[in-house]
DNA sequence: TATCTATTTGGTAATTTCGCCAAATATAAA
DNA sequence: TTTATATTTGGCGAAATTACCAAATAGATA
């Protein structure tokens, strides 16, 4: 595998280590219509908000969600709606069988 | 986040997880249309045999790719095509900016 | 049977990830 | 300005991931 293709996977690996983490999946569930902020989140996963704000971090650094200023708060939303057709089309075909 | 939550997210970020390789992310493909057995993925990679067989055996357990035995060689193919079509969209969205 | 060849398994060191705590920022409200 | 609330950052220990080496298995061929 040559650099340049390295690089491309290297790359694309990035976005699915986002994605790899339980938190970080119900986050998309959570934000897919609703706006929520970190604390609403953090409540709603029950963890600390430190680490809550982390998990939304490498999300949004990714573009996976984005974040809208509103006052205080942060409200998080999803920017890539299709990670949740790939999500039902990847549990259906791994469960079928 | 009640157990019965707790554990369907756990699961999916299992998914990804076996996705959040590049050499991984590479076997997926290469092996798309072409069923490709664990020597010759090693060579294309360049990591020694034992590191690809560990690679393969993460992606089969999930059911993401299959493998098919002939004589001494096991070769493999792409069970999830879907994953190809989310990871262009991803990619789309994510460099649209 | 003995000998290749392909693949897997066990072990280990290096690196990364994760979650909490404590402290720092940022902004709003009193 | 002081106080309160929301979010982020730094740091640390525990757990998970990864790559290689060496050895084991499995099966084909001579």
């Amino acid at each position: 595998m040559n650099k340049e293709i390295e690089k491309e996977y290297l790359e694309k690996a990035e976005i699915f280590k986002a994605l790899a983490h339980p938190t970080r999946l119900f986050i998309i569930h959570a934000v897919k219509d609703n706006k929520m902020s970190v604390k609403e989140l953090t409540e709603l996963v029950g963890v600390d908000i430190s680490t809550m704000s982390k998990h939304l971090d490498i999300l949004k650094k990714h573009k996976i969600i984005e974040g809208e200023k509103d006052k205080n708060f942060i409200y998080y939303s999803l920017a890539i709606p299709c990670v949740l057709d790939f999500m039902s089309c990847a549990i259906k075909v791994i469960n079928k069988r």
